[in-house]
DNA sequence: GGAACCGATGGAATCGATTACACGGAGGAT
DNA sequence: ATCCTCCGTGTAATCGATTCCATCGGTTCC
């Protein structure tokens, strides 16, 4: 491969002058730059990354490590960030922790050999010593949806407590009272806040959130399915299940399906994260939508400010309810043009549950 | 951030004989070695990877460039890409390129300018220049799902000929006559395998596949809902309609429930490639699943190989069908366990097509 | 007319590693 | 005792860029 000697050669110029052309130098006569840009066209020269970064200490390079990609949020988390972070002339190396505190490690260090500029984490436990080393050593960094508290390092996510009174309202209105939640791990921190939200706004309707009401999910759609079965053998089981997470809540469906139930009719379900697939299960699934596209564009703004030495703020986006008729016929507001799209021919058959 | 030039002044060494140690030199001596391991931990020294690149001229990373990764398939792709190569000792770089050559284009020179060791692409097109320009460049690639007919790069793929003739012969066995395909864009490989081999396989049953049931479409859902509608509005409608990707299975089943009608009971769907989502919705789908984990592992190997300067030979590895309820009662063979889980209560009203 | 200045260019140091080559000393063979 | 090996180590070149400093010819200013 041509490098910078070979176009200097060609163009019968130092690698100072051509190294001065081809980075825009404002010293360098119209024939040389000329020069310059003929011999890059006749050799294909591209510049070699690696070289300039060794010489510049950059490598506009930014990390993003995610805690499960497989998960759609997180996807669509990381194509935002791919796009915002590409039209600021940065390039992004993914790496998945598939929610293991070793892999999240493995990661957090194999980016900071490769110097990348700035660090995009969504811690998957408390904090892997690699990346608390990372924030104290000063690395660039930002928590983009869950954070680790005690940690200097900007926050950007979004608040569900505002959606999740909303959605509680929903439910309250529809004359649901029993109402049940699937938390994610305790370790994170948006597995923390959506039960203290739900619990929250429970209280604000006189109703109570007892232990056998709060299963506990690790944010896989098979746990989903185990708390599920749980809270359907209860003496009393819920009318409502609230999902911490969207894969938990397809965990869930399968669950009541798997009984001959029906929702909502027999039983209720909504999630936390709102999915393209919540469309298109039947019934549409009612969920609280995070601004994904938002979060990721400004986490990488924040990051980019960090990087450039500046202050990079914390940032906290409103999620928002969207109601489908996973908890039963939608009132007068907030229904998604799809939710009435999709709904299906009326069943003739009444509402009832059967005895397995 | 400590350099090498650090911790040979800590261990009182020269910098080749830390060097040296670090990389498991055979002759340095015990004592040595001991010395430069203290101070590598009294300093937390790294390796700088991006001065060991310019100097080994490799990088241990490999370039993944992608045509959507909001597509399921394409995210377990890469999932099983970077577990593979990361077992390997790489690290994996992905570029989304969006179904859209320019932003392939632009991945795949940032990629190259990185001076990764190897690319794994899965073409959006036809074939955009830089790339062409790479594999003829002799950089080490290997194409996975998609590849360009005429260029010399191993491709990893699944055949799905024999499982599509599987299909079709599910669907033919459940009375189905009419049968309709919603094709990829044409200028992918499968874009138009897919189509072929439905119609080869109708062949065998004595069908033709009339223009009119062929729906053109890009693998996104949308243009899956248009081609449905289109298919519907004929004035003989198609007894089953088959898409070529996931996405558009998506959109012709909101298609189709938009109408009031019901799946399998009034029109039929099937989809090539299967994901989790397919067994939540209602009905489940029946699908062509490919082995993907085996792909991008196989990729990776393949690469690896090319990286090395050996043969890297191509791979293709069988899909398989997967029945559910969307075309109708499962035969008595193949059907997966999900299929019975999910079966819901039967529905007390006769089949019937509603006029719009 | 000479000093100061300016624009364009080249030489050479530098970033942090790897590695060919040289060298000194210990130990074995003769 | 002498020479040859071989081991452990250091010196320095190198990878491909960027950038400081020096140089040189030509203006401009006093």
């Amino acid at each position: 491969m041509a490098s910078i000697k070979d176009v200097a050669a060609e163009a019968g110029l130092s690698v100072a002058t051509v190294s001065r052309a081809l980075n825009g130098h404002p010293s360098v006569s119209p024939a040389a730059r000329h020069r310059v840009r003929a011999a890059v066209e006749a050799l294909g020269y591209r510049p070699n990354a690696v070289a300039r970064s060794l010489r510049t200490d950059q490598t506009r390079t930014l990390g993003l490590v995610i805690s499960d990609v497989m998960n759609p949020y997180f996807t669509e988390l990381a194509r935002s960030v791919e796009e915002e972070a590409r039209a600021l002339g940065y390039s992004v190396v993914i790496g998945n922790a598939d929610e293991r505190p070793d892999l999240q490690d493995h990661h957090v260090t194999t980016l900071l050999d490769r110097r990348i500029d700035g660090l995009l984490v969504s811690p998957t436990d408390g904090g892997s010593p690699g990346m608390l080393d990372a924030a104290r050593a000063g690395t660039p960094m930002v928590f983009v949806d869950r954070w680790i508290p005690g940690v200097d390092v900007p926050v950007v996510r979004s608040d569900g407590r505002a959606a999740v009174r909303d959605l509680v309202a929903h439910l309250h209105g529809l004359g649901h009272r029993r109402l049940a939640i699937i938390a994610g791990p305790a370790a994170t921190t948006t597995g923390r806040e959506r039960v203290d939200a739900f619990r929250e706004a429970l209280g604000a309707y006189g109703l109570s959130l007892p232990g056998a009401y709060i299963g506990q999910g690790d944010f896989q759609a098979e746990s989903g399915r185990r708390a599920t079965e749980r809270f359907l053998d209860l003496p009393e089981p819920p009318d409502v299940v609230f999902a911490a997470d969207n894969l938990m809540a397809l965990g869930a469906l399968d669950a009541v399906r798997a009984r001959g139930l029906r929702v909502p009719e027999d039983i209720a379900l909504a999630a936390f994260d709102d999915i393209p697939w919540f469309v298109h299960t039947d019934p549409p699934v009612t969920a609280i939508a995070q601004p994904t596209r938002d979060l990721g564009q400004a986490a990488v703004r924040a990051l980019v400010e960090r990087i450039a030495g500046r202050a990079g703020e914390s940032v906290t986006l409103p999620a928002r309810l969207v109601v489908r008729r996973s908890c039963g016929e939608p009132g007068g507001s907030g229904g998604s043009p799809s939710s009435v799209r999709n709904r299906p021919t009326e069943s003739p058959s009444p509402v009832q549950r059967s005895t397995p």
